[in-house]
DNA sequence: ATAGAATAATTTAACATTAAAGTATCGAAA
DNA sequence: TTTCGATACTTTAATGTTAAATTATTCTAT
């Protein structure tokens, strides 16, 4: 992070949101990331647990696509969880190279006690922005993260 | 990253406004990575190239507290840089407990040559925004980033 | 002056991350 | 039907990341 590049105005405003954008994320990911320590999950791990409480049982190759990692780490990650009995592999129907993940009931209650505190602590973080200009930051990073 | 969480509307809107800044900056540090890639440099690694190129020598405990990460670390990107004669230690001139990080002429050559492309290509990605949505997209998560 | 607290860097262990290589299976074309 | 390319997951090697423990040095209060 540049604090002083010397660049035409395009640049210095380009770099300052830039650099804003990166900060204020860093920021809000470390707050939220203290809802799940005490459970001694990682940020892969709850993300993980989050997809398959909201979207339900899948393939270790939809989660590395939704959670936008490669196909190794998320073997890993379902190692791990595994070994704690959150989730759990099953042979896929009709496809015997695939295999299914899903949540176990002891993972399914862990997201579930998480989840609100979770939702409370991003909603007070994004408080200190108002109705309206949440809705303007919402468009804003909605056509930068489309961006090519 | 829920995308269907059953909430209030200030929970609904502080939600998707924060999935799609996570998104937006999940984004841009993956576009902005494929510029020295082909340098064989990590992200980290490029961090504190630029560190050390921007704010000059420093001790390990200074970059770790610039980039927000664990002493630990820094101990290791330093050693992968070293390794290939882009930073240097040096005894620190009155604290015999301290270094001093430096970049080696290659070091400071390959950082200065990686910049401008670097620069264009944060321009680049932001000038999907005009100038006043940047400056309030700056203004916004300023505020976010100071949150506690 | 010295004991003890604080600071600076490193080491270690566990997990994360990617890229690349490996293994098994599927599907389609000859 | 056999072969070959594609797909799905795992493994491996290198680096990153943190927290906790370690070592060495400095600072401070007595």
């Amino acid at each position: 992070m540049p604090t002083k590049y010397p660049g035409d105005a395009d640049e210095v405003r380009a770099l300052n949101a830039y650099i804003c954008l990166l900060r204020a994320t860093e920021s809000l990911l470390a707050k939220s990331a203290q809802n799940f320590r005490g459970s001694k999950l990682t940020a892969s791990q709850f993300a993980m647990l989050e997809c398959l409480r909201f979207q339900g049982p899948m393939k270790p190759s939809q989660l590395a696509e939704k959670m936008l990692k490669s196909g190794g780490n998320i073997t890993m990650v379902i190692d791990n969880l595994e070994k704690r009995k959150l989730v759990q592999r099953s042979p896929h129907a009709s496809d015997r190279r695939a295999i299914i993940i899903s949540l176990t009931a002891s993972g399914n209650e862990l997201i579930e006690s998480l989840m609100p505190p979770q939702v409370a602590c991003i909603k007070d973080q994004m408080a200190v922005l108002t109705a309206e200009e949440l809705e303007t930051l919402r468009q804003l990073t909605r056509r930068l993260g489309t961006a090519q």
